[in-house]
DNA sequence: TAGTTTTGAGTTAGCGTTATCCGATACTGA
DNA sequence: TCAGTATCGGATAACGCTAACTCAAAACTA
């Protein structure tokens, strides 16, 4: 089809049906008062005609162009994919289109991702697990009229917020904890590098002496959210300290290449190394032993969002923040 | 931030600077001849009231979105989920949005993900594995003036298309012809089921019939493209039928769900039973036994996608075709 | 019957850009 | 010096739609 063809409008429906534009806008819209009969013989015309509104007219006068973003900081992570599925599923029920911005990860992707949108392109911006500091998200986020955050906490008047665990970090705490409680003393952590994390190491460190739990800081690596880099990361820590009886992962893709790692390794697990991580996606349950993780619905995370979204996208500008509990599954790997 | 702000237009800057609203437009866009001093009077003006050009006033002009669409059976496959990423990354070097619509495998919804799009909303359309009948795809896919189909041959005028195997059904009869090889007797075929696929169990027996390989109809079943359906399938295939020796999955998906129900029904992998996959993804290295299955490069095949609309949409209409070579990864289910 | 409301549909005026045409300088060469 | 030709930038008219207002005719009301 060549783009030379001649674009039904409403004038042509108009012209054909003896009407004006704007009775045939209104029969297109279902506003106004139109009779009946006139609406059929109208609809009759434009189906004909085959008539389409053109999208970029009407977003130029109503200011709304029925598309939300989505900041995705990977896709192939199968946990954001299911966060993604639960946005777009309830985006699409509303009347609502996606657009999809994968950042693969990279912070200045990100940035340059949010820099480039603005609210002529969509009518709200979901931002998941952001990867950029708090000093460059927020402005970027204030230009949006409806914003909702995923996993990152920001000032009550930039958006909404939907959590899965309570505070940066308390994930991996429960985690040591439980490891600790199963008889693991030698508590390593592989944490999640990315542009934004408050929670570092130190942190966990810090916060597990509170608990009478003590970890050597040369334990913990800092680690890409990606299998590889588990892999790669967790070889390591475990060549450098063969003493570890236990690693918490920042998330499973990282838990899981650490735990190939420890296997190629000759490590025997759980008996030899216990392992949890920290959100259940299919491949955790699957492999052997299966990982102890934590359960969260993230189809319903990536849906509340949407809903939340739409609350503020219809003018409710009411702060929320959702929290969705994780729950311990213990598996194979503890 | 409320909806009720200014926003700052070309009048503004044109006002502020001096200049006429053309002459704004221009230096935007760099187009026309513009004096260097003007040129960096109006970027100053411009970067200091925050210009930024209505995305919708421009498309209603230049009648461009810069917006792709990319149809998805499911993202929640990492096999999609990868194609997906390589179709992003290129679509966004080349200034390009890609409006996602996941359609979750079923086919009501891709129908009217299709029949909402049209030429206003996007540039082109990229259709992944598309999942409903030529009849109805082709027509819809028709008001477009840019199209590719992956994983879909249509007819020429249609679009390029992007193939990960040559003949549909094509990677299961190399996989039980592999299976024969190995002196596997009794195979089954654990086939995808979607709207489309013109590929039946039927042929399936059919080809291997005069490869001088017999196949018991009763062998295959059905299988919706994903892991529960594969396990249930998979659970009652091998209850009715433990006289299989082998069976070939129509995705890996389906294939780690047969194998997770074999397990349970006290199956030996490989020796008991020999399982082969389809598209290589993660986990199907990291189960245990790690699936035989066929490799290619997902994100190369999005990515070829993305380059293949580019070319439509520059208004190179040369129908192209790409073939991926895919190869059998043979791994320990074998 | 005259006044009032309701109903159905037309008219006008943008929304914020870019395409296109056109005019005013300034520069060129003979 | 004077046409001829770049060079720069303004004026105008769309693009296809909807908000807001207007108004005639029909349908009530008292």
């Amino acid at each position: 089809m060549t783009k030379e063809q001649h674009r039904v409008t409403l004038e042509d429906v108009a012209r054909e049906a003896g009407v004006s534009i704007m009775t045939v806008s209104r029969v297109m819209n279902n506003t106004g008062r139109i009779s009946e009969e006139t609406r059929t013989q109208v609809r009759v015309v434009a189906e004909r005609l085959g008539y389409r509104p053109n999208r970029a007219a009407r977003t130029l006068v109503t200011k709304r162009t029925m598309l939300i973003a989505c900041i995705m900081p990977d896709i192939t992570n199968p946990y954001f994919a299911e966060i993604l599925q639960g946005v777009e599923d309830t985006a699409w029920q509303e009347g609502y289109n996606v657009l999809l911005m994968n950042t693969n990860e990279n912070p200045d992707r990100e940035y340059a991702v949010l820099s480039q949108l603005d609210d002529s392109t969509v009518d709200g911006v979901i931002a998941c697990s952001s990867r950029i500091s708090d000093e460059q998200l927020i402005p970027l986020l204030r230009k949006h009229p409806a914003v909702v955050t995923i996993n990152r906490v920001l000032p009550k008047d930039v958006g909404s917020i939907v959590l899965s665990q309570r505070h940066i970090g308390h994930r991996a705490v429960l985690a040591a904890k439980y490891l600790y409680q199963t008889g693991r003393r030698r508590i390593g952590y592989l944490q999640l590098v990315r542009g934004s994390s408050s929670f570092t190491s130190f942190d966990f460190v810090k916060t597990l002496e509170a608990e009478g739990i003590t970890i050597d800081p040369a334990w913990c690596r800092r680690c890409p959210p990606v299998w590889k880099a588990g892999y790669e990361q967790g070889k390591m820590l475990l060549e450098e300290h063969p003493e570890l009886e236990a690693v918490v992962g920042g998330n499973d893709l990282v838990t899981l290449g650490l735990m190939r790692a420890a296997i190629e390794l000759g490590r025997k697990i759980p008996d030899n190394l216990a392992l949890v991580g920290a959100d259940d996606i299919l491949i955790s349950s699957q492999v052997t032993p299966p990982l102890t993780t934590f359960r969260m619905d993230k189809y319903e995370i990536g849906a509340m969002a949407s809903r939340l979204l739409l609350l503020r996208m219809q003018g409710d500008y009411t702060y929320r923040e959702m929290f969705f509990p994780e729950e311990l599954v213990i598996r194979g790997t503890t």
